[in-house]
DNA sequence: TTTATTTTGGACTGGACAGTCCAGTCCAGA
DNA sequence: TCTGGACTGGACTGTCCAGTCCAAAATAAA
């Protein structure tokens, strides 16, 4: 059922994908059908054309929003250059109304969608600190950084960079935000210098 | 009306929130009032003759939840002490199963009781971070840590210590809970190291 | 043009729940 | 013992919503 290249219902179903995300983003999973469906600019039965039922499509536009959620990490000049350049991506996108709306989504319904949660804090965070932690192994390796958990090191960083702003945007939306990439950076070097290599008496300007 | 200090209501009014929080700690605030009634061994008139409304019921739930989630610190023999008994006072509270049933609750809940949630934040970690920016003040003048934003810095160790963890136990409490005192010390000891005095070439063992 | 599929619109069921009302019961203190 | 305030039990209203059914209209493809 539900095949998806028929040209009306191909465009029905991506449509119906963002209304929900919309609504459920603003709403929680409070959000009625109705809604979804007024804003997809469709009657109700059609969404039970495309889906089995409510949890599904929660389902299926959570794990669409996880996805563009995701961070890259790219290298770059420095090691310093390169965490920067991640700091920002990732807060660009966790602390992004879309990063705080599915994580606020996720927290409140873990309890009923164990399974979305479990998946959205794998594919998230825990993927997240994976890559991270590469990078710093391999900087470890070369005498960039003291020898350490790069894990350990990496739930750090992460930390740093997102926790309390996150909490901000998350409980006191009306109060301001301010620091963006002056944060990013004070935060590196913050990094930098409680994983500096033990012996190095250097300091950086 | 609702006078306290009747003896049968005296006793009933008390038992009313204990079971109220349970449930709004289990289900949220979906938690419906026949549950609360239930488990406070009452029927549901005699909620109403205590609170007006389910709203104003909750917002007593949690202004007390929030409070018995405090965080205490006082000064040990020496900085490195101190902050390790704050991390652990922090972790133990923020990461137990009320401290992170309120969180998620609040966090679920933001968008419909915004002074709420407002509170939580000041009372909660805004007031932490200032508490601790105030030791770590009095450290930066004695020279213990180097001259840096205090609460910037309180920022920097309150995310270390809890932002991993709590997400864990937020969105996938069936995986395990490993680390306690000993995480606390090697956060303790990165956020030391990254606030050292400027000059100090000392290392630590 | 015909046909198969999708969408529409509206009606209906069943369940959950907040809030209200009231008559009757229980009990502590005067 | 009497009495007033608190609790009980049950019924009732209004609202919201997920999910189901169906006949009619619209539309894309053959």
């Amino acid at each position: 059922m539900t095949g998806q290249a028929n040209g009306r219902t191909a465009a029905t179903r991506p449509r119906i994908v963002r209304a929900a995300w919309e609504a459920f983003r603003e709403r929680g999973y409070r959000a009625s059908l109705e809604e979804v469906a007024a804003r997809a600019g469709v009657v109700r039965q059609t969404l039970y054309n495309h889906f089995p039922g409510k949890k599904l499509l929660f389902g299926e536009v959570v794990r669409h929003a996880t996805r563009s959620i995701l961070v890259t990490l790219e290298g770059g000049e420095s090691l310093r250059e390169t965490l920067i350049a991640f700091g920002r991506a990732l807060r660009e996108r966790v602390l992004s109304p879309d990063g705080i709306a599915v994580y606020r989504t996720l927290v409140a319904e873990a309890a009923t969608f164990p399974e979305l949660a479990g998946h959205f804090f794998a594919e998230g965070p825990v993927a997240t600190r994976e890559r991270l932690a590469e990078v710093l192994a391999a900087a470890m390796r070369k005498g960039l950084l003291r020898r350490d958990d790069p894990a350990f090191a990496a739930e750090m960083l992460i930390a740093m960079l997102i926790e309390f702003d996150r909490l901000r945007r998350l409980l006191a939306p009306a109060g301001k935000h301010p620091a963006g990439d002056h944060k990013t950076e004070a935060v590196v070097d913050c990094f930098l210098r409680a994983f500096a290599p033990r012996d190095s008496g250097k300091k950086r300007t």
